[in-house]
DNA sequence: TCTGAGTTTATATCTAGTCTAAACAGGCAT
DNA sequence: ATGCCTGTTTAGACTAGATATAAACTCAGA
């Protein structure tokens, strides 16, 4: 998975990579800090951080939900967003400029409700 | 915006309201907090806080982006997230599931690099 | 005026994440 | 083998975003 890209293999980076690589719910950096614990204990937090921040550099992970701070928007009607890669501004998107997500009220097993488009770009004044 | 909700209109939540109603870029708490108290000094963050849980709580405003830990997801290929309103858990959705929202590589003046599609209700084991 | 429900404030606390400095480890030249 | 250099890990301090708690305040209604 990382040969190629210039890491230096350690125990620690290893076992943060092998547990990425077996889950499938999309841990945390805390959850990651606590499996990788349990076979090398004493694994410090900001290792956990800078190999996670190194992998997604490469690559080799994403980031599913960016954090920050939570923003509000006065405007509940339907619609989507738009982030500036550069200048981090948010701007709606009216839905009708995007081809619309259609589904049903199921998907599979699940209940929808909602969904959100986010895209990401450079806007006009970054490009 | 807010009669009809049972709330009781106080200075500092019609400073709030009004800002987040003339705001047009997804404003944060602390843009809020900071905004609010050119007019009402020591308008303290529980304050601005309090009010915009109850905002949205009531509807009358959404957070765009949810904060919290950001997540990692090891599955680097184009995809969807699907997440539980209850039991938050967060699961991979192909993109053949999903009508792809198709969209060129420009809107309007915005270059897009990327979109991410967040589909929120209930999993199977919540309904 | 008094009362009490609801609101605001200050403060403490919590979680997520980053920064810094010191200790440590391994590769390479001498 | 010794010493140096580079990069890694660690502990601990720190920052930002957000919440909890308790005391003080406000104001409508009796």
């Amino acid at each position: 998975m990382v040969d190629g890209y210039g890491l230096k293999m350690t125990p620690q980076r290893r076992a943060i990579i092998e547990f990425l690589q077996s889950s499938v719910d999309h841990p945390t950096a805390e959850d990651i800090m606590n499996a990788v614990n349990e076979r090398f204990p004493m694994t410090s937090r900001p290792t956990v951080y800078n190999t996670l921040n190194w992998l997604k550099g490469s690559g080799l992970i994403n980031e599913v939900f960016e954090g920050g701070a939570v923003r509000y928007d006065p405007n509940t009607s339907p619609h989507h967003h738009f982030v500036c890669r550069r200048c981090r501004v948010v701007q709606d998107i009216e839905p009708e400029l995007v081809d619309a997500v259609s589904f049903g009220t199921r998907l599979g097993d699940k209940k929808v409700e909602s969904f959100q488009v986010t895209i990401r770009g450079l806007c006009q004044k970054c490009q």
